[in-house]
DNA sequence: ATTATCTATAGATCTATAGATAATGC
DNA sequence: ATTATCTATAGATCTATAGATAATGC
């Protein structure tokens, strides 16, 4: 039982995670998927059939990341609603710092595969509901406490998807606005989630 | 002389936008251009020689709406520096709600074929740079007089640049978290656009 | 026997061009 | 004469599969 077997059908995919994030599905070459691989092309038919199933693989893997990343930490975390709601918009910065190929692919594929992306988030729904229940009541919570303003969680995360994740397709855009050269964009972004925390904290004030 | 002669060219131009618009440049088909444009596929050919020549001149005609629409109408509308420019992200909204499809367009764009934003976004930035050196002369000057908390323009640009562009790649799925259906779009956006107003209207105070 | 892999190629699709023909402007 | 258009097709590229062969598990 050598592990090859079992890790042909890993390795594809992973290959085209890779392919398909980087090129979209038009840009992708399955033959390509499977050099990258190392194994025949053939091989990628053998065990996906088509591209077009490939790709789904691909998508479903990548969904599975999108949704629940800044609920997760407000949720979770300790300490006051608002340090949980900055910790939240922090932890879901870095993550897509570690995955910064994620929205374009997911984005591109909302608009050329809605019925995909439909079902995929219609999977993910239920979870995401009931987490967000669960932090709109905290914050009418603290709201009455006086604590922070009215605040309507679906529109928070809206304001907060928007801050943290555009700046992750327009960087190379937002750093000719800004000033400032290609070379720091690590700086840049830093500089980005500070200025997305502090706005969020000033709209829930 | 026939307005065709010169129309040809013309038809084959929008249809390309068109294409290449909705499929990117991967997906999008010459021949499918040649149609939509009611021209055989020999003659896009014959003007514009290459797909990757016919795609620059729609990825130009694109990018010069980019860059100064949320500048222009604070630059030049009426009023207190406030008021312009609530007035420019309404402007910039509007724009976009009449060209859903260019900031996908854009952002695959500046992804795929970096050098040509890179060209495209010099030759605009001049223009641009001085229009964002006079905005911020007049919020340091208007912080002086207490109307507004300090104020970095490019940063606050960059922020307005999320939260109006965002949805335009992402409502479909910010419908689903904020549970609206996908009927009311309009709606949707709308709302959307009055919380952008408001939250840039809390941060620069 | 079944599962995994390879070689070779069919068949579809797409960009681009060659070469002929018609329209236009001088 | 030059410019615009058409037909036909070359040539490249890409997905998918047929069919043979090797490896594996019972």
């Amino acid at each position: 039982m050598d592990k090859s077997e079992k890790d042909t059908e890993q390795r594809i995919l992973e290959a085209a995670i890779k392919e398909f994030s980087l090129k979209g599905f038009d840009g992708a070459r399955t033959a390509s998927i499977a050099a990258e691989a190392g194994v025949t092309h053939a091989m990628l038919h053998y065990y996906f059939r088509t591209k077009e199933k490939l790709f789904e693989c691909v998508f479903k893997d990548k969904m599975q990341y999108v949704l629940d990343m800044v609920l997760v930490p407000i949720v979770r975390a300790e300490g006051s609603i608002k340090e949980r709601i900055c910790k939240g918009i922090e932890a879901h910065f870095d993550f897509l710092m570690a995955n910064k190929d994620l929205p374009l692919f997911v984005f591109t594929t909302l608009h050329s595969r809605p019925e995909m992306f439909r079902e995929a988030v219609n999977g993910l729904a239920p979870v995401f509901r009931e987490q967000l229940k669960e932090v709109q009541c905290e914050c009418d919570k603290a709201h009455e406490a006086g604590e922070i303003g009215r605040v309507d969680v679906p529109m928070l995360l809206c304001d907060i998807a928007c801050l943290n994740v555009f700046p992750f397709l327009a960087s190379p855009m937002m750093m000719v606005v800004a000033g400032y050269p290609q070379e720091r964009y690590g700086e840049f972004m830093e500089m980005r989630k500070r200025e997305t925390v502090e706005t969020i904290l000033k709209r829930i004030q």
